[in-house]
DNA sequence: GTCCAGGTCTTCC
DNA sequence: GGAAGACATGGA
């Protein structure tokens, strides 16, 4: 007799050292919000002497075709869905619950910069996206504020997503149109629905000299040229080109997408945040070409150089604020 | 009004 | 092979 799981709307996943927070704010996705009423502080991990932990904290996005609500408590990660779910895997998948994360630090290079890093976000995680949202996104993102991507991606899954269903108690909230909550409420669109789409209704989601480069993007991926599959078993390097043949997607994105959707480790974006915090925390001293600069990116900071990165990235921006 | 944003591509030296 | 400019749009 096959064990009977019975399909529920809540799950409990008990995991240490995770960083809801961090990880959901760091830039990697574009579609979570805090919720209003459970305000979300930027680093849970850091609580001061005699100050009470700030938990618990929620957040609402979507995962594949799943409205969910994530809310960080002291010994874990609170899930809900709108729907009974049989199978969580691909929330688990997603958050990466079950990364030995001190494994991962422990491979960062022992220096100050990056003891900085882990200290001022520890428990981030690099998430595993779904390829599709990944490489969209990230096309749009070019020379884009986050806030604003935020803004394309929600326009265009509110324009061209569909409605999911979600907890009765679910509100969109107010200003949501401007920051992008209300399009959280509705599934990204999907490669097919984006290539039966025209430029101009691409551009009316204010994503300018962009829509063209999503636009060919999904019409290869429809018409069978580009496998998004297939790039997960080639090697990083051939990944990489792979994903380079498209319009409007050269070094930085690939590796954004290697890393957030394949789980290639060792794939390095390098923006101009990176690129900031390279020179001044590596090499305050003296000008290095870009190119001795991605050198150093690739060699030094070990299997897990894209985690690291994840770590600067968001140490950086966080420390600017 | 000006500068710049999780870049990429083309042109020109 | 490296610098400079174009590309849309909006936040700060």
């Amino acid at each position: 007799m096959p064990s009977v799981i019975n399909p529920t709307t809540e799950l409990f996943l008990p995991v240490r050292d995770y960083d809801l927070a961090a990880t959901l704010n760091s830039g990697q996705v574009f579609r979570w919000h805090p919720e209003r009423g459970r305000p979300a502080r930027v680093n849970q991990n850091v609580q001061l002497a005699g100050e009470p932990p700030a938990l618990p904290s929620s957040w609402t996005g979507v995962v594949e075709k799943h409205f969910v609500r994530l809310t960080q408590v002291s010994d874990g990660i609170r899930a809900e869905t709108a729907e009974p779910v049989e199978n969580w895997h691909w929330l688990r998948n997603f958050l990466q619950t079950e990364l030995d994360l001190t494994a991962v630090l422990k491979t960062f290079p022992d220096d100050e910069p990056m003891r900085a890093a882990v200290a001022a976000c520890r428990g981030l995680r690099v998430l595993r996206q779904e390829p599709w949202e990944c490489l969209a996104s990230f096309i749009l993102s070019s020379t884009k504020q986050i806030v604003q991507i935020r803004q394309i991606v929600s326009l265009l899954s509110e324009r061209f997503g569909n409605p999911l269903s979600c907890p009765s108690d679910t509100l969109s909230p107010p200003g949501g149109e401007r920051d992008g909550a209300r399009g959280a409420l509705f599934s990204f669109p999907t490669p097919q629905k984006i290539a039966g789409l025209t430029e101009s209704d691409l551009r009316a989601c204010k994503m300018g000299f962009r829509a063209p480069h999503l636009l060919a993007a999904a019409r290869q991926i429809t018409d069978g040229k580009l496998d998004l599959d297939t790039i997960r078993s080639l090697p990083l390097e051939e990944a990489r080109a792979e994903l380079m043949k498209l319009r409007g997607v050269g070094g930085k994105i690939a590796d954004c997408v290697l890393l957030f959707a394949y789980g290639f480790d060792s794939a390095f974006p390098v923006d101009v945040w990176i690129e900031r915090a390279l020179r001044q925390l590596y090499f305050p001293r003296r000008r290095v070409s870009e190119k001795k600069l991605r050198h150093f990116a690739a060699t030094y900071f070990g299997p897990h150089a894209g985690y690291a990165q994840q770590y600067l990235f968001h140490y950086m921006r966080t420390k600017m604020e």
